[in-house]
DNA sequence: TCTTGACTATATAGTTACTATATACACTAA
DNA sequence: TTAGTGTATATAGTAACTATATAGTCAAGA
């Protein structure tokens, strides 16, 4: 353009540009968070290129998490020393960001596994499969422990699951003693736990035993688990195999899945020997 | 626990469960979109372990940007092939998310590093200085484009960048050509830019000449801008230097971080030869 | 048995950051 | 001069909480 006429924008030119609702604008004129550069008699907004830097920084600030407030705060005492700390910040923010998005990444990776295998079981049916060891990370100990410590422990479980990353997006379970399930105590939990697939450095892991488990689905309330455990010991007897060490039981995703509604489905894995 | 009673969360415990407030699991009650396992006679709410994979589903859905009611429309229809297709649907959105996390770390960087330099800047003095040649992407030819037009290629220029992916944190310039400039019309554009330090394959760049550049600082308004280029005729003429092929002008981050109203400093890099 | 303190509930109002709507005025091109 | 697209203000509505006021519940200690 040959003249030096500054050029200006619109409300709607502006709003294009910054990628928001025209009203949106309006609003934060009205809020005296960005004005824009003129007004003409008529009241017509115009904006000026510059002040789309001073937008992209509310946004930032916004995505920072800072309430509009916060951020009119910011711009009346601003320094370069206090932007850059929020530069900092926000980089600091964004690289949580994409740490947080890897390893959800992992988790839905594995959830999705889990989900295509689950679509072709059939929950009736009872399986013997082999399993290599593998890595758990354990609760406290809960044998023998009260309802009101149980939710506790479950409570403190999901918390340090999150805290310390180590939700690798696998069901949480129970790990069960042979001598209570021998005692008929199935639910007599000595930890609960979540597998690692790829164990992460700094934390005490349980090496669980390879070898044979027999597998199968208790559908409904946990009042009636026992007679799928009967349903399995008898499988057990008929194949002349005995109960192992440990029994686990995993919750699987189900009444989220499919509709009917109430019936939980647990999965039940029996370490068996010859 | 040795008794098969099964173990209930109150609302406040459940709600810690699951890292919000208590009044969202009674809003959600309330909409009919996670009701509590059951209800005692005085109407106090008691949650199921097993709830707690529903509310991480809303939450992921939520994640998602589907509203609740959406969300509510979902749990009515669920079936496996519609949960997993949303959680692919999740999944690609992760990585989606991460992909801008990281392209964000490296704008953040870029603006930081912009950032330590210009506050050890003098904006008064006038400096020489060397530049290897650099990649620029630049907008369409823009030379006596009409003020209605430049809007609109600002416009686009904005877009282009933004879903290219090739905002790569440094600051949108105008490039001038000898010509335009030696005829007092500095704002006549040929085309805007932005410098990519790491072109991005599949797109065209335009590479700038290496060599010498003197550099100001042009402080205020555009209208006033002749002043600054005269005092930097003058400097070259004192260093017995010659106007090479461009001049580069560049929005410098100012009044977004220093407390001086509506004073915006453009940067203008002068090709010169011996 | 009574009281205190920590819980539970419902009902309703308030919040943030928009977003939509109704009404009126302004500019531009045919 | 009139239609069509802009602009403006004022105000109401929205989603998803969140806070507050009021009242009932319950277990432990005096």
């Amino acid at each position: 353009m040959k003249q030096d006429k500054p050029k200006y924008f619109t409300t709607a030119e502006f709003a294009k540009l910054c990628k928001v609702n025209k009203q949106t604008l309006i609003y934060y004129d009205n809020i005296g968070l960005l004005s824009p550069m003129l007004k003409n008699a008529k009241g017509y907004r115009y904006y000026s290129i510059h002040q789309l830097k001073l937008f992209n920084v509310i946004d930032l600030f916004k995505d920072l998490g800072m309430s509009l407030n916060e951020i009119q705060e910011y711009t009346k005492k601003k320094s370069p020393e206090l932007f850059l700390s929020l530069m900092y910040r926000q980089k600091a923010e964004v690289t949580k960001r994409r740490e947080a998005a890897e390893r959800n990444e992992r988790i839905l990776e594995t959830k999705i596994a889990l989900l295509e295998q689950a679509s072709n079981l059939n929950f009736n049916e009872i399986t013997l499969e082999y399993f290599p060891e593998s890595k758990l990370y354990l609760s406290r100990d809960i044998k023998d422990i009260t309802e009101d410590n149980f939710v506790e422990v479950v409570s403190d479980f999901i918390d340090e699951l999150f805290l310390n990353q180590l939700d690798t997006g696998n069901p949480i379970g129970g790990i069960t003693m042979r001598e209570e399930v021998l005692n008929g105590e199935f639910t007599n939990y000595t930890y609960l736990y979540m597998e690692q697939p790829h164990p992460k450095g700094g934390y005490p892991f349980f090496e669980t035993v390879k070898g044979d488990f027999l597998i199968g689905y208790h559908i409904g309330e946990e009042r009636t688990i026992d007679c799928t455990y009967n349903r399995l010991f008898d499988e057990m007897a008929r194949l002349k195999l005995s109960l192992g060490k440990y029994v686990f039981e995993e919750y699987i995703y189900d009444t989220v899945v499919k509709n009917r509604e109430g019936d939980y489905v647990t999965k039940i894995k029996l370490h068996v020997v010859r």
